[in-house]
Formats: C-alpha cells, structure tokens, sequence
DNA sequence: AGCATGACGGTTTTT
DNA sequence: CCGTCATGCT
C-alpha cells in the first residue's frame, strides 16, 4: 500500500479528490495542463491496488493509439509485473470493440464470423467503384464518393446542389451486403455491431473509463452504454475547451448528454502547470468560460508578437531565430515547435529549415496507399487468408504495376471457371490456406518464396530493391507482432493484417518522435497532447487563423484550435502574421485573434525589414544571371493631392516613415499617406503615431 | 448538344 | 475567390 500512498501524495487535492471519488457516474473536467492523464493512471492503480479491481474488468478506451500505448506504458512502469495481457481491454474505441467481436460477442448472430477482417477507408471505396461498374449503379458527384458514402452512412440521399436521388442508396444497401458476404467490417461497423451485440449482456465490466470524452460521437457513447450492467461505474475525462474535431462527427452535446443520462457527479481540474502566467492569460481571451483555469507558474517572458512580408520571409527568420537560440547552447532544437494551420504552410518552413541543415521532422500522415508495393501485397495477403474477400483478390489479380494485371474481363472469367482462363496467382491465393496449415510455416519468409514474389516484382524495374525491402521490412515488422503478442502465425498473421488497417502499419512512420532533437512541424489539430518550451504559431491572418468560415459555431471551434495551439507553450510563444500572404483566400495583416490578445501580455515587434520580399529579389537576381533582364521598377510613390491634404485627416509623425496625413481609419487599423514614401496600413495595436497640431 | 447559371466546397484527421 | 458539377434553357 506504500506504494499507492506515494502516488497519491504527489497529487493536488483536486486529483486526489477525482482518483477518490466512487460515483456510479463521474465527469472530470481536466483543464488545459492539469495532469489528466496522471490522474486517469492513479485511479487505474487505485481501483487496481486498493479496490482490488482486476485489470480485466476495466475497459479504458481512448482515440488514439498512441494515446493508449502512453496509459498502458506508464502503467507498466509504475508496476513493473503488470504486463501487455493483463490489460485486455485497454485501448482504442475500434480497437476494444474489434476484440470483443473476434472473442466474446456472439458474432454468429448478425451473419459474420469471428475471423473476420477489418477494411479502411480506401477499400471501402475501392468496394464502393466496383460495384458502382458491377451494377451499373448512376452515382452523381462521383469524384466526392467519399464524402457521398459517409452521407449515405447518416442517410442523406442528396449531397451538393442535387435536386434528384441518383442511385447512392441501393450502392449503400449493396455494399452493406457485400460487406457481410465477404466478412469484412469497416470502422464504423466495428463500434455498431460491437455495440448491437453488447446489448445481450454478455460482458459487463466493473468500470468504463474514457479519455478525452469530449470527442465522443453519439456512437461511441452507445458503444459505452452498451456495456454497462447494473454495477458497472463510469469514470469520463474530458476538456470542453479542447473541442476541436467536431467537423469529424463529435457530438455537441456529448457532456450534456452524459451528464443526465448517468445523473454524472461532476468535478474539476483546474491547476494549470504547464505555462507562465503571461501566456495562460492569453489562452484565456479564447475560451467561452475561463473561470475555473487557473494557473500556478509565474509570468514570464512577454507573447512576441510578429509581422512578416510572406511565407517565405518568415522561414527565413525562423531559421535565423533557431540557429541564434541553439547557438547559444541554452536551447535545443527540441525544445522548439511551429505550428500552423494547414498542411500546405510545413513546405516552406521544411524547406528552409533542412536547407540551413537544422534538423526537422514533420507530422504528415502517411497510409498504405503511399506505397504501391505494400498497398497490393497487403490485399494479396487479405485475399489469401479469406476467401470471400472477392475485392481485394480482385485488386491482387487487377493490379497494374504488380502480380499479373489481369484485366477485369478476363477476373470475371476466372470466377466463372472458364475452361480458356487461368491464373497462378489466383491458384496460390485459393491454395494459400492449405498450403499455411499443412507447411507448418515457421518462418514467414517462407510466405515470400510460396507466393514466388521474385516473378511479380518485375526484377528488371529500377524500384525492384526497394520494392523488395518494403516487403521485406513487412515482414519483419509482422514477425515482431507475433512473438510480442505471442501468437500462432496463422492467428498472428490475421491479427497483424487487421491491426495495420487499424494502427497503420508500422514501418511507415507516421507520428514524430517526441524524443529526437529536432525542431517539431505540425498544424494546430496535431498539436493537442504536446508540450513544447517554446511554440511559434505561423500565419495569423485571416483566412489562416481563423480559417475562413461562415457559421458562429465553426468560428468558436477556430478559437478553441489557437487556444490549444497556445496553450502547448510552456515558457516563450511567438505569434506572426503576414503584410503580402500572397494567397487571395488570406488578407493582409494580423487576424482578429491576434487583437484579441491583451495588450499588456504582448511585446509587438514591428518588423521594417518588411517591406521587401525575399523570394521575388532572389528570383530577380536569378532572373539577372541568366537572362540578364532588366530588374522591375520599385513601387511607385503615391502622389498626394494637396487640396485633399488640407481637408481630409489629421497629420501625424511615424518615427520610420516621418510624417503623413491619415487617409482613413477604422476599429483594427489606420491608413496614413507619407509625404515621402506614400500610403501604408498600420495595425493600430503595433503602431504609434504622433499626432501634430 | 451546348451554354449559362447557380450553388457549394475548399481546411483540419483518427480508426 | 475559383473550380466543379447539376440543372435548366435554347
């Protein structure tokens, strides 16, 4: 029990309270940089250790794989004897429902069997196409299937500007059909049968304790429902203030909901450790209601706040900034972060950064379908371990690049048995089974020389190596699942292929090493969970930040996403904007978010150099070099009209541009006219003018 | 068939 | 703001 008590003595009152608490229902708001996850472990370990709760009567469910790894590593290092299958039902919503069905539920009863396979996003639609042909299916907006399908899912026929139903619903009916002919589940099916099937009862866990809460979706709240028998106690940790992914179906209502449903005691977090005081106050302009956040850090330095002529100055400056930082030897390169809205804004900073050799590394999400070689050997593989898997053994045999290309005509005469048609590949597919339980495969290269995948990977291509590696390194990756789960390799081979629609697989590295000494790239969503020392958050127009909307609602999740992005720094933020975005969906000049950041919390830093673009005089000197054109004209001086002058605006005096009558004015800027140089807009928070009788 | 018009999405991303 | 698509008119 000592061991529990030094746990329990490192917390706040307000932790200690929440890892205490035995509710039936309990909703914990855990605030920004509150110790959440912490908190969410101890009562684990309590309920573990004091409660003496088996493990395996707890269901912990999260969104993301990694958060899952995170609960269950930390797990395993505050007790070193609790191992990986000591905890069966700690993991993602998919994860914990796709075991139920493969093990306890009575799969049988919705017409699947427990061996079922789990497809993603691009099977469904590469299902979705074929059918479309099969059936000769009329499918308006064919280029936005996806967005299509997931309408349909919700039951909307109608999508666009479409006044009449084409044939989306019997593609929807049909592929449902499908879906169970050849046993395959999608995602979502996963939460939706799981859930149907829970409701007989047949497991009843002693607690359900959700992370991140707040990004539930009606779904997944029946999924929880589901399992719940009369003593079943519930233990929901979430941030109303972190609602970012509501564009991806998140209930509004979600804490609402729970909160009657359940009859839910609600406690708090609130203590802030994570920033200075300065940059929690800025969070705060954000939030809809920051009463409860509360922060324990002491000011700190100042949010600098940064103009900039483009995208490409900016990088340029960020590099100057990060090699003088890390010069220093006070700061490393890990310590540092920059964070932007949208995908298209990394390529420029990465440019920059990895040509001033400073080491990066980007968060882009990268899937199967990136890599040829493995998006048709893993349906090959599908294909071969379920038969009925008709798609993806007609991708095997289709593909263009790999395996024998075969044409669908001559597909549909296989499946005929047509005496004229015949296929190796296809026999090795349908004798695959036969050949795995009787050849007591013991090493899964030999799956390698049992396919004969020399004669498929074209040997004379100049990606035959590579190729090769891919699938090689595949292998080793799924060797390596094998023995840590401790499978047969018959189990462990169904398994691997299903979690890696689930996980991605692993040899495409797709998340960022926390630990690795390099300067960190994501956007905003991204972000959520980290922590940095020092945080940039790029292009803070608008447009950017916020992205440009039309509804109040999609607005306040903008100003929930700059909260989170602020609320990653611990010790310095460094917010810029651009004066020429040089994108016609940005306008110049500082967003509405930047004047909403208190004026006593920033350091402006009016940025003169400015005015001239970088990239144009370096495509201009370029330009000299080889065609030795003549470089453009500057930017002609506005003339001023003196009659004008004496009537209109007050004369100022700006401490660069000298003095100037003001053209126009409003809320957010001002527009003087300088004698010598001609007309600028200022924002009115970053510039002072002296104003002459 | 061919053209004009109007409406809408775009962006964020996990499993 | 601009490209794409459905739709309706000639």
């Amino acid at each position: 029990m000592i061991k529990t008590d030094d746990m329990l003595n490192k917390l706040n009152t307000y932790q200690k309270d929440a890892v205490l608490d035995n509710s039936p229902a309990l909703l914990l708001n855990a605030h920004v940089g509150s110790g959440k996850t912490t908190v969410l472990i101890a009562k684990v370990m309590y309920l573990h250790l004091v409660k003496e709760i088996d493990l395996k009567d707890m269901v912990v469910l999260t969104f993301t794989n990694k958060a899952a790894e995170e609960i269950k590593d930390r797990i395993k290092v505050e007790n070193p004897e609790i191992k990986e299958k000591d905890m069966p039902y700690f993991g993602t919503f998919h994860s914990v429902a796709a075991k139920l069905l493969s093990q306890s539920l009575p799969i049988q009863d919705i017409g699947y069997t427990k061996d079922f396979t789990i497809m993603d996003q691009d099977e469904l639609i590469e299902l979705a196409n074929r059918l479309i042909i099969e059936h000769r299916f009329t499918i308006k907006f064919k280029n936005k299937l996806t967005n299509r399908i997931e309408a349909i899912k919700n039951g909307n026929k109608l999508y666009g500007n479409m006044k009449r139903e084409d044939d989306i619903g019997s593609l929807w009916e049909c592929m449902v059909e499908e879906k169970q002919k050849q046993n395959k589940m999608d995602f979502d099916d996963l939460i939706v049968h799981a859930m149907t099937l829970l409701k007989t009862g047949t497991f009843t866990p002693k607690w359900v304790i959700i992370d991140e809460f707040q990004d539930c979706d009606s779904a997944q709240l029946a999924f929880m429902k589901a399992m719940c028998g009369t003593g079943t106690k519930l233990f929901v940790v979430g941030d109303p203030n972190q609602i970012i992914y509501s564009w991806r179906g998140s209930e509004k209502n979600i804490v609402k909901t729970f909160k009657q449903t359940y009859d839910a005691k609600e406690m708090s977090l609130p203590i802030n450790y994570r920033s200075s005081s300065t940059i929690l106050d800025a969070a705060k302009q954000f939030l809809a209601d920051s009463s409860e956040l509360e922060g324990v850090r002491e000011e700190g330095n100042k949010i600098v706040v940064k103009n900039h002529y483009n995208p490409f100055n900016e990088a340029q400056y960020l590099c100057d900034q990060i090699k003088k930082l890390t010069s220093e030897g006070t700061v490393s390169y890990k310590d540092i972060a920059i964070f932007y809205r949208t995908q298209r804004q990394s390529k420029t900073i990465e440019d920059a950064l990895t040509k001033e050799n400073i080491p990066v590394e980007v968060s882009i999400k990268k899937s199967l379908k990136d890599i040829p070689v493995l998006r048709w050997f893993v349906s090959l593989l599908k294909a071969s371990i379920n038969s009925n898997d008709k798609n993806n053994i007609i991708t095997a045999l289709n593909d263009k690049g790999f395996g024998e290309g075969l044409s669908f005509a001559k597909i549909r005469g296989l499946f005929n048995n047509k005496a004229e048609d015949s296929s190796v590949l296809l026999a090795k597919i349908f004798g695959f089974n036969t050949w795995f339980k009787d050849a007591e495969v013991g090493n899964s290269l030999e799956i390698y020389d049992y396919f004969e995948l020399d004669n498929y990977l074209s040997p004379t291509s100049s990606t035959y190596l590579e190729n090769k590696t891919f699938i090689l390194d595949f292998f080793d990756s799924m060797a390596h699942f094998i023995e840590e789960k401790n499978l047969s390799l018959t189990e462990g081979m169904r398994d691997y292929l299903n979690s890696s629609a689930l996980y991605g697989i692993q040899i495409v590295k797709d998340s960022i090493d926390e630990e690795n000494d390099s300067v960190k790239l994501m956007t905003l969503h991204a972000c959520k969970g980290l922590e940095f020392n020092r945080v940039y958050i790029v292009g803070a127009n608008d447009g950017l930040i916020p992205l440009r909307t039309a509804s109040s609602e999609v607005q306040e999740e903008e100003k929930r996403l700059f909260f989170v992005g602020i609320t990653r720094a611990k010790d310095d933020l460094e917010i810029s904007y651009y004066t020429n975005p040089g994108d016609y969906r940005v306008l110049e000049g500082p967003s509405n978010f930047v004047y909403m950041l208190p004026s006593h919390l920033v350091a402006k830093e009016e940025n003169e150099a400015q005015k001239v673009d970088l990239q144009s005089i370096r495509k201009e000197i370029l330009a000299n070099q080889s065609k030795n054109t003549q470089s453009l004209d500057a930017e002609p001086i506005k003339e001023v009209d003196p009659e004008e002058q004496a009537k209109d605006g007050k004369r100022v005096k700006h401490e660069k541009y000298g003095e100037g009558i003001v053209e126009s004015e409003d809320e957010d800027s001002i527009t003087v006219i300088f004698d010598a140089y001609g007309s600028k807009t200022f924002s009115k928070l970053f510039t002072s003018l002296e104003y002459l009788g």
